[in-house]
Formats: C-alpha cells, sequence, structure tokens
DNA sequence: CCCCCTTCCTAG
DNA sequence: TGAGCTAGGAAGGGGG
C-alpha cells in the first residue's frame, strides 16, 4: 500500500518537474511539437513513477542503480520491449555514485532555461545554460548543466570616465533593450546585469602600450548581444558626458567559444568537477533529468576543472560510433524521393572507439528477411514501425557520434522527412534531450576556396555527426567520391554488388532477396567504419579541436577563422587585449607570391629542391607581425630600432616593444607539429604513421591559415597590412634566394659550375648546381640550404628538401621529375605537379596516357622512344589499362614526315567512363595529338625536341569539350 | 587572329 | 554573420 502510494505520489511530483522543466522548450515547439510533448509526458509520467518506485524500495540493492537509470532511458514506445538487446545499453553506472565527475566532453552547446536553485546567477526568469556532453573513463554518458556563465562584450569607453556613468548607462541601454524585446514573453526583467568598467587596450595596432577605459557590458542572455551591441555603437547618452558612440569589442565571439576560452577549455578534452561541487540529477530531492544521458548534473562554472589533453588526459573513453544506411524503394530511374518511396531497410552498425570491428550489426527490414549470421535482422510489416523502431533504437544505444557515408545530405534528412510524411510522431528526437526534436536546417557554406556548397543539418544535441563524404571531401582530393571508388582507393574492398536499380525489384522478391540487400545495406554501414578507422579521422579531428581549441563539431562544420579566432582570443586574454568588430568593406586585392619565370625544358642533370619550411608562419615570427604589433601611420612616436618596416612600407614593432600574439600562436602549432614528426618518426605501423602524418598536416595547414585568416576581407578581422607584409617578405626572400646562391655556388667562386636557378615557387628554388649523381647534389644541396639560411632571421630557415633527375620543366606550376629524397640510391618516384596526370577535370584516359608517358620520359629515360613509340603506349593503354570494348579510334590523322618534326600520330579516342560525380553521363572524348613543336600549343602533345641545350620534352594532353 | 573575360583546378 | 590567401595555366566564349 505505501509502496503504491509513494509510486503515485512521485510520480506526481515527477511529471509536474518534468512540465515545468519542458515549458520553455515547449515554447521553441510547434503546435504539433507541443501537442506531442504532452503525450511524452505523460509516458515520462509513468516511467519516472517506476523509475522512483524501484528507487525507494531498492535502495539496498545499490547494483541495480544502473538498471535504474537504463529503465528511466526506455523509449517512449513498447515496440521493442521483447527484442532489446542487452548489448544495445551503455555499460551500467558503477555500483555507487561518482565522487568527482570526471569525463571527456564531445559536445558543447547551450541553451535558455530556468534557474536551478542553489545555482549561481539570475534567480528568476529565464538563464543562459551551458552543457557538456560526454563520456566517462567507464563509458557512460554525461549530460552537465553549467550555471552563472554570463554572456558579454565590451565598448571603448570615452576619455574620463568613471563608475558614476555606469548605472545611467545601464538603465538606459537595459530600457532600450527591453523595449526591443517584442512580448518579453519570458519574463525578463533585467537584460542589462550589470556594466564594468576596466582597462585594457584594443588588440589592433600598438599604441604605446596604454590602457584604455573600455566597459564590459553583461547581459541576461547572449541573443542580447547584437542589438545591445548596435545601441551602444549608434549611441547612447553616458550621463553628463554627453551622446556616445561606443566602439564594441568581442561582440562577434560565439557564446560556447566565449566560454571555452574564458575557462580555459579546449575541444574533446577531460574536464572534472570536485566532489561536493555538483549535483546529480536523479530521484527527488533531486532536479529531475532532462537528458538520455546515464548521468546527469549541475555545477557552477567556476567549479569545472579542466584538464589539458596531455599525459593522462590524451587518451579516449570507449565513444559509441553508430553507423547508418538506408535502402529506398525507387521507382525506375527516379531518384527516391522521401514523399513518395517508402524507406525499406535501415542498416546500423555499432563500433567502440579503439576496438578493431563493430560489435553490432543490426538491419531493420520491411517485410520478411532470411536470417544473417553476426547480424540482428527486425522485420516489420509496416514502414511507420521500422521508422519509430529505428529512432527507438538511436535512443537506446545512445550514440555519442552518428557516421555513415553522405548522412548528412541524404540518409538522415531522407528519414526525418519520411517519418514525418508518414505522421511518425516520436521519431525526430534523436538527440540527447528529451523533449528536443530534431530538426533540420539548411546552411550554405561559402568561401572562394571551396565554392557555394549547400548542406544540411540535423541537430542531435549531445551527438556528433560525422559523414565520411564530407570529411573525404574536405581532407582528400580524389577523382571519385562514391563510397565504392573511396573504399576501394582506401581499404582495396568494394560495396556488395547491387546495382541502384535492383533494389526494388529486390524487396518486392522473397526474404532470400531482401536478405541480399540487407547485406548490400550492412556492408554500407561497415565501410564507412573501416574508412574512418583506417584514416584515423576521429583521432585527427579530436586532436585538431585540441589544438585549435574549439569543438569537435565546430571543426567538422565550420572553416578555418574560427579557429584562429578562438587561439587569437585565447592570447589576447593573456594579455588584456580585446578583438575590435571591424567592419568588412570590399577592399582591393594584394600581391601575393612570386614565381620564378622557368628556364622551361628536359633536364638530365640533378636538380636540387630546396624550402623555406613553413615560410609564411616562420615570416610573421621572425619579424613579429601581428595586429598588435602593427604601428599605424603618424601613430606613437618610437626610437629607431623599435619598429621595423616591412617590404611593402608597413610598420611593425619589434618582439622587444611587444611580442606579437600570431607569432605566439604560431610557436604553439609548430611546436606541436615537431613533436608529431618527432613520433612519426619513431612509429613503425604504416596506418599510424598516416595519422601522424595527416595530424601534423593539420598542424601545419592550421598555421597557414592564420596567414590567409588576415587576409580574409570577408572574415572577422583582416589586416592586409599584415598578410601584405608577410607576401612582401616572402618575394624579397625568394629573390635574395635566387641571387645567394647564383652568386656564390659558381665557377669564380672555385665551383665546379655555375648554379643556376631554374624555377621557383612561392617558398621553393629548384636548382642546377652543377654537380652529376645524386649523392652529390644532396650533400651540397645541404649545404647551401644551411649556408642560405644564415642570412634570414630566425626562425626562418631553407631546407634541403629533395633532387629531381631527370626533371621535366614546362611551365610556371607544371612539371614533372624522378624525386629522391631520403637516399641517393633509390628513388622515392614519379613527382608530377599541376599536368594533366594530377588533375581531375579530365577523363582518366588522358591521365593515363601523360602518366605513361612521363614514365618513358623520367623513367626509361627515353624521350626519342617516347615519341617512336607512341602508338605502342596507345595499345599498351588499349590492353593493359582500359576495356577495349569501352574504346573506339574514331579517327587516325596524318604522319608527319617532314626533318624537321618528329613524326605525328593524331588519334581520337572516344572512352566511355563511368561519369566523374560533378559530371554528366555523356561520355568523354580525349584527341591525344603528338607533334614537334614545343612547347605545343595543340590540346595534347607530347614532343621532344633536341636544341643547343640538348633533349627538350613536353607532355600533355587534353578533354575537347563534350559536343 | 588577338584580346579580354570567366571557369575550373591546381601550386604553394 | 558566415565564408583562409594569391598566382597561374588551360580552355571556352565573345567581340573587334
Amino acid at each position: 500500500m505505501g509502496l503504491y502510494g509513494l509510486y503515485g505520489l512521485y510520480g506526481l511530483y515527477g511529471s509536474l518537474w518534468v512540465s515545468m522543466v519542458s515549458m520553455v522548450s515547449m515554447v521553441s515547439m510547434g503546435l504539433y511539437g507541443s501537442l506531442w510533448s504532452l503525450w511524452s509526458l505523460w509516458v515520462s509520467m509513468c516511467l519516472y513513477g517506476l523509475y522512483v518506485f524501484l528507487w525507494v524500495s531498492m535502495v539496498s540493492m545499490v547494483s541495480l542503480y544502473g538498471l535504474c537509470v537504463s529503465l528511466w532511458s526506455l523509449p517512449t514506445g513498447s515496440l521493442f520491449v521483447g527484442d532489446v538487446n542487452p548489448k544495445w545499453w551503455r555499460p551500467p553506472l558503477p555500483r555507487t555514485p561518482p565522487d568527482t565527475l570526471c569525463f571527456l566532453q564531445l559536445d558543447i552547446d547551450h541553451y535558455v532555461g530556468s534557474p536551478v536553485p542553489g545555482m549561481p546567477g539570475a534567480t528568476h526568469g529565464p538563464v543562459p545554460i551551458l552543457r557538456l556532453f560526454g563520456v566517462t573513463a567507464e563509458g557512460n554518458s554525461v549530460c552537465l548543466h553549467l550555471h552563472g556563465f554570463t554572456p558579454y562584450f565590451y565598448v571603448l569607453a570615452p576619455q574620463g570616465v568613471g563608475v558614476q556613468h555606469l548605472e545611467p548607462l545601464r538603465q538606459e541601454l537595459d530600457s532600450a533593450l527591453l523595449r526591443e524585446l517584442r512580448g518579453n514573453r519570458e519574463g525578463l526583467s533585467r537584460a542589462v546585469l550589470g556594466l564594468e568598467l576596466c582597462y585594457k587596450q584594443s588588440l589592433l595596432g600598438y599604441h604605446g602600450g596604454q590602457l584604455s577605459p573600455f566597459v564590459r557590458v553583461l547581459l541576461a542572455l547572449p541573443r542580447l548581444v547584437p542589438p545591445a551591441r548596435r545601441l551602444l555603437e549608434q549611441g547612447l547618452p553616458w550621463g553628463d558626458m554627453g551622446v556616445h558612440r561606443a566602439a564594441p569589442y568581442e561582440s562577434n565571439v560565439d557564446f560556447e567559444i566565449r566560454f571555452m576560452v574564458d575557462s580555459g577549455l579546449v575541444g574533446c578534452s577531460w574536464v572534472e568537477v570536485p566532489s561536493g561541487q555538483f549535483h546529480l540529477r536523479g530521484p527527488p530531492p533531486g532536479v529531475p533529468p532532462v537528458s538520455r544521458c546515464q548521468l546527469e548534473a549541475d555545477a557552477a562554472w567556476g567549479g569545472l576543472r579542466c584538464h589539458p589533453p596531455e599525459g593522462q588526459w590524451m587518451g579516449l573513453p570507449p565513444l559509441r560510433i553508430l553507423s547508418v544506411d538506408i535502402e529506398c524503394e525507387g521507382r525506375k530511374g527516379i531518384f527516391p524521393e522521401p514523399e513518395q518511396d517508402a524507406v525499406i531497410q535501415v542498416g546500423c552498425a555499432v563500433q567502440r572507439q579503439g576496438d578493431p570491428e563493430p560489435f553490432l550489426r543490426l538491419v531493420l527490414v520491411l517485410s520478411s528477411c532470411a536470417p544473417i549470421p553476426g547480424a540482428a535482422v527486425i522485420c516489420f510489416q509496416r514502414e511507420r514501425d521500422l521508422l519509430q523502431s529505428w529512432a527507438e533504437f538511436v535512443r537506446i544505444l545512445d550514440p555519442d557520434i552518428i557516421t555513415g557515408y553522405n548522412i548528412q545530405n541524404f540518409d538522415l534528412p531522407y528519414l526525418l522527412q519520411r517519418a514525418r510524411v508518414l505522421k511518425v510522431d516520436s521519431f525526430p528526437f534523436l538527440g540527447r534531450i528529451r523533449l528536443r526534436r530534431s530538426e533540420l536546417r539548411d546552411s550554405t557554406f561559402q568561401s572562394r576556396q571551396l565554392g557555394r556548397r549547400e548542406n544540411k543539418v540535423l541537430s542531435a544535441e549531445g551527438r556528433v555527426v560525422l559523414d565520411m563524404l564530407q570529411v573525404l571531401l574536405r581532407e582528400h582530393k580524389l577523382r571519385s567520391y562514391t563510397l565504392n571508388a573511396v573504399s576501394f582507393h582506401f581499404l582495396q574492398e568494394q560495396k556488395e554488388d547491387v546495382p541502384h536499380g535492383i533494389i526494388t525489384d529486390l524487396q518486392r522478391g522473397s526474404a532470400q532477396s531482401r536478405r541480399r540487400l540487407a547485406l548490400y545495406c550492412l556492408k554500407d554501414t561497415i565501410l564507412p567504419l573501416r574508412l574512418a578507422q583506417r584514416l584515423r579521422v576521429l583521432l585527427s579531428h579530436v586532436e585538431l579541436a585540441r589544438v585549435t581549441g574549439v569543438a569537435l563539431s565546430t571543426i567538422l562544420c565550420r572553416g578555418q577563422q574560427v579557429r584562429v579566432v578562438a587561439q587569437l582570443l585565447r592570447q589576447a586574454m593573456r594579455e588584456d587585449l580585446l578583438m575590435p568588430v571591424v567592419k568588412v568593406e570590399g577592399g582591393e586585392d594584394y600581391e601575393g607570391a612570386t614565381v620564378i619565370e622557368p628556364l622551361k625544358g628536359y633536364y638530365d642533370v640533378p636538380i636540387v629542391t630546396l624550402d623555406f619550411c613553413s615560410l609564411y608562419p616562420s615570416i610573421m615570427m621572425a619579424h613579429n607581425l601581428c595586429y598588435s604589433t602593427l604601428l599605424p601611420p603618424g601613430g606613437v612616436q618610437l626610437g629607431p630600432t623599435d619598429y621595423i618596416r616591412t617590404p611593402s612600407g608597413d610598420l611593425f614593432v619589434t618582439s622587444g616593444v611587444r611580442r606579437g600574439l600570431l607569432p605566439r600562436v604560431l610557436e604553439g602549432l609548430l611546436e606541436a607539429r615537431s613533436r608529431v614528426k618527432q613520433e612519426l618518426a619513431q612509429e613503425q605501423d604504416v596506418f599510424r604513421r598516416q595519422v601522424l602524418h595527416g595530424r601534423q598536416m593539420a598542424l601545419k595547414v592550421s598555421a597557414n591559415s592564420v596567414y590567409g585568416f588576415t587576409g580574409a576581407q570577408a572574415g572577422k578581422l583582416p589586416c592586409l597590412e599584415v598578410s601584405q607584409s608577410v607576401t612582401a617578405f616572402g618575394r624579397q626572400m625568394i629573390e635574395r634566394t635566387k641571387q645567394l646562391i647564383e652568386e656564390r655556388y659558381c665557377l669564380r667562386q672555385g665551383y665546379p659550375a655555375d648554379a643556376k636557378v631554374v624555377y621557383g615557387d612561392t617558398d621553393s628554388v629548384m636548382c642546377r648546381l652543377g654537380v652529376t649523381s645524386v649523392a652529390e647534389a644532396m650533400t651540397l644541396g645541404q649545404e647551401v640550404a644551411t649556408w642560405v639560411s644564415q642570412h634570414f632571421p630566425a626562425p626562418i630557415r631553407l631546407q634541403f628538401e629533395k633532387v629531381y633527375w631527370p626533371y621535366l620543366l614546362i611551365s610556371k606550376k607544371r612539371y614533372a621529375g624522378l624525386c629522391y629524397s631520403s637516399s641517393p640510391e633509390v628513388s622515392d618516384g614519379l613527382d608530377c605537379k599541376g599536368l594533366e596526370a594530377v588533375r581531375r577535370d579530365n577523363c582518366p584516359l588522358v591521365a593515363n596516357v601523360v602518366t605513361a608517358c612521363l614514365q618513358r620520359l623520367l623513367l626509361h629515360r627515353d624521350p626519342a622512344g617516347a615519341v617512336l613509340h607512341a602508338q605502342e603506349v596507345i595499345s599498351d593503354l588499349l590492353c593493359d589499362r582500359l576495356d577495349l570494348s569501352q574504346l573506339v579510334i574514331t579517327k587516325e590523322l596524318t604522319r608527319s614526315d617532314s626533318e624537321y618534326s618528329a613524326p605525328q600520330a593524331h588519334v581520337r579516342l572516344a572512352q566511355r567512363t563511368p561519369s566523374m560525380p560533378w559530371s554528366t553521363t555523356c561520355p568523354l572524348t580525349a584527341a591525344i595529338t603528338w607533334s614537334s613543336s614545343w612547347p605545343s600549343p595543340c590540346c595534347a602533345s607530347l614532343s621532344p625536341s633536341w636544341g643547343r641545350a640538348g633533349p627538350r620534352a613536353s607532355c600533355s594532353v587534353r578533354t575537347p569539350q563534350t559536343p
């Protein structure tokens, strides 16, 4: 009796709590969502009652603690109750609640909610609450609500401002803001929490180092920042100081970034809340949980401890990675549309980070399906049950990361839309917040580099969507990005052979044919997991998040700028420097790097390549180039040794006066890079080497993008003085290097020959030093590099990179050569830059022919033979590389026998190829022409000639436009 | 035929 | 309100 009483009481109590907590969420949901949430509320109420009942009645059986929490996580429906595989649950919670709350944070966001008693910050009205999602070392999922962190920004105050001016200004701004809040439905009573007078400096420009008065504007909600900034910028009365238009600082910093920077928290790091400083959500009198995580707690912002990702805090907990793939019942020749075409199968594979294999394979099939060993098959008669069950599966499984191939733009949107069409009300709740509807958002991403890219974004709070297609598009330049091509390239493994056209037929066939489709579907979930594993995608992205200090999801779905901003802010904060908000204006372009005029030709002698390592970062470090060291024209007067004039005419103070922020940031990145390179040198495992290589590349790209950030005119903080100084130094350096080498390494100075810089681009020079062997070239190259380096300030360093022999220089940015980088005996193979062999805007035949010709020329060292056997090359290609049935010789043209020209063979080939992803299905045509003029204006040529300097040759082929 | 523009993709 | 940068070759199109 008593127990039943408790049950009902606690059920009521719980439901009240849930309803209160859900109020705010419901505001943002539509009517439909609200209806659903009411229903869910009812279910939650029952479950909560049951949960509390179990809790109270089994207090002594502590081992059931985990089970209770699991029950609380039960899905809202009951489709699965009989089918739940124990492996689906996360590991149970430890026997006793944790003493300290320690976990790896994977995702950070914030929401506006009601204050929780006992937590810092406002005690009534809406408050911003940060939310950290993560996983403990034991593999339990965590949701931590952090209270008391306040959004803020700064404005520059007029000289002579005093604390007495603050309260009138606060009231002015406060009432202006509240007036703008139409309706003020949340009942905000105070928009401006406070103004603080502080003394800081702008990080833009050196102004003698004096501090200026700034006002720090603390606001009740992050969304008040833009209007507050606008009001202050437009001008408000500052008491007796009159109306002042105040320049804003750091008002364009995202709330989460602000929080991470201020807390010293980097992405994917371990955090800890000490004993007694957090309150686990749970049974009364605790606050009821709102998430699906196993552990949920509240803590004050100040109670969070952040462990730098070093030593024991470098590892990762057993994260759960869910890979998903769906099959649709498409109509003949029509791409599946969720408004019409059913989802017939959903494949899932789940792997723990660090495990070699998935521990769970599951496929949900519409209609019957024959069993599959090693995989669970669940059959459904109705599509809506299938969809609902999948969503419930996701909620039970509680994955940290959702992966797959093109899930971001296809599978997930399709499922969501299909569920909407079929009115599967409980479907779109895929995140970790119980009452939060998963929504689809269109985002356009535009940059000069990548062009315009349209993406869909699924909201699933607390889970990270990691689409392998997006990762590969960003990080690898491939000819084709189909899952099949990519798997073959990286795994030497391919998809199950099921052509698109027969999917519907297989579905409509028998249990056996649906089994075949299920195998195909499962394979498509396994392949992305294997790809991610082989390319160490998770590890390298985690590393990037840690290095640049932003969250994993930021790394995955945003650009380079936000990473630089985060690093800049961290550095600036330590020195009381503030980031101004600059206006975007379409400025004119600035001058970039020098490309040395190539001495075109075929070189049958060793050519030494020397390059400046991390040229632009090292220039910025060597000359202390930064926002904070820029001396504006007509600025403070300084002694002649206190500043430098860059080759572009801009002035910067020396590091003795003030060390720049950017040089410091770069130091951090490059030191991390050299640590990784040391590791790389000791690593034996092929694939771990690839990771480390990828990681050091990522650090290099991060360092290089610091320069790009200063030149990004549509960016957060462009500073062309910095970027044009960097490139101007670079231009000066490469000219100087050429001059130094040619003046010292010559006959007149006692060297065996006159050295010649035959080519160079941005940070590299290719030199003919007059030596006749690779070994000599390496030795002399080292010496030259060391000697030249002495002429430049640290950390600028010219290093020996490799030797080319032979070397074919066709034009700027187009060359090839046989490469020796470590051993003079063993070549590293052909290196080919800019030629059609490495370009993706031609059909594969073109690249193949060019590669074959380059091999003849550079590997077999037989330029004449390359032409004489032109037909043979084609025959080789026909036989070895291409399917004869796919090639048609449409035209055979003249064979010139003029004594001044090499034999010409004009052959027109048509090749049917699977189209490139961005191309249509038209067959591509390649015209291959051999001619004697060089460099040839022909569309395609491989043509040697003999001049006074010896043999010369060029090779290029093009694809004509498809008619 | 030349010149100038755009588009694509690469080098660094 | 979110987007790193410039140089440069190959090729097509349009205008003179």
